[in-house]
DNA sequence: ATTAGTAATTAACAAATGTTAATGCGGAGA
DNA sequence: TCTCCGCATTAACATTTGTTAATTACTAAT
């Protein structure tokens, strides 16, 4: 009843489920800078990473609030849109040239109509996902820009190397004006 | 498969599912700033407001981060604690002398086994929630401090009539004295 | 190699909030 | 009624960020 183990990352999805989708998985390969989702549109696809990285942002008129990067073996999706079927909060743009696993809503719906386990994995998948949601959006709200740069830069490696400086920025809540300041101060 | 009615609240519940409660259900009153759930503990009490009003917030070290005005009829929990069985990331508090309906852990996994329907019904309250807080951190990031309060003045009549001003601060991200400021600029 | 366009840095100023502290207000209880 | 204590307001100052603009660095394409 209750979820004990561990979530699953993308790579370890298509070894547990992979054998399942004879036709239902699609290889795609996309160029930098390349939306896979628009804010607004209802998402039919999850993707997992096998080369590359993403950027998940929310734009609000005049600013984007970048709120997640992905890299490889991550899967990534805005799955409430998928589920519900309800407008997407984010857009979803690769950041480099990436090669992209796709599993389309219907084939993901028909997967889990077959198996239990699916769905378990899905429900926890939701969970966790919330609560990661939660962490990034508390740490937001109650470490300051330069706390969080500093943890970046001590934690995140790959982002602060392969993510344009503006988007890290947009990622800390500062413009990149600000940014460069606190990376200079002192 | 996917869910399209829409997420149940407190009162539809249990008008709902409290013909199968015979005696899983309990009510209790408890005066203002009673306690309901530490924050690190592991949630095992979903509650429904009779009457009264409860804060939900999450403390760091020194400052706390009010998420959340609970009033009646409303379902209230940090229901990824109870199902995940992981440490709370936040405590919950009365603010008034309340009245709840408190329904425990052991008998909501025994209703689910029960009702496939209560399940279908859980995962859209998750999936909703999530969305929830996702406009709620958005806005925190988003709008001023000014905006989200005068948005508060004009949709949220419960919160400025009932809720004490420093609460209010701390659920608009800012200390009582800007509050106080912004209340009487211009 | 040159050029053009984008990204990053730096400077100067305005605006908002945090912090600290002093004051005012108001309800609960002796 | 008086006192106490927590809450709200106001003031003064420091800190931070946003904004705008100018400059520099970098990258990609011709």
């Amino acid at each position: 009843m209750v979820a004990e183990q561990k979530i699953l990352d993308g790579a370890a999805f298509l070894k547990k489920y992979g054998s399942m989708l004879t036709d239902g998985l699609y290889m795609e390969q996309v160029p930098a800078l390349t939306t896979l989702l628009y804010q607004g549109d209802i998402s039919h696809s999850l993707y997992f990473i096998k080369q590359g990285s993403l950027r998940l942002w929310h734009n609000n008129g005049d600013k984007d609030i970048t709120m997640q990067f992905f890299f490889e073996n991550q899967m990534v999706s805005a799955f409430e849109s998928i589920y519900l079927a309800t407008a997407s909060l984010y857009s979803i743009e690769s950041l480099e040239n990436t090669i992209l696993y796709r599993l389309d809503r219907d084939n993901l719906l028909k997967l889990m109509d077959n198996s239990e386990e699916l769905q378990h994995d899905i429900l926890n998948f939701i969970c966790e996902r919330f609560i990661n949601y939660q962490h990034y959006f508390l740490s937001r709200i109650k470490d300051s820009p330069a706390e969080r740069y500093r943890d970046l830069v001590a934690n995140e490696p790959r982002i602060i190397a392969r993510v344009p400086q503006h988007y890290i920025a947009s990622y800390l809540g500062i413009t990149a004006v600000s940014l460069s300041r606190i990376k200079n101060r002192h």
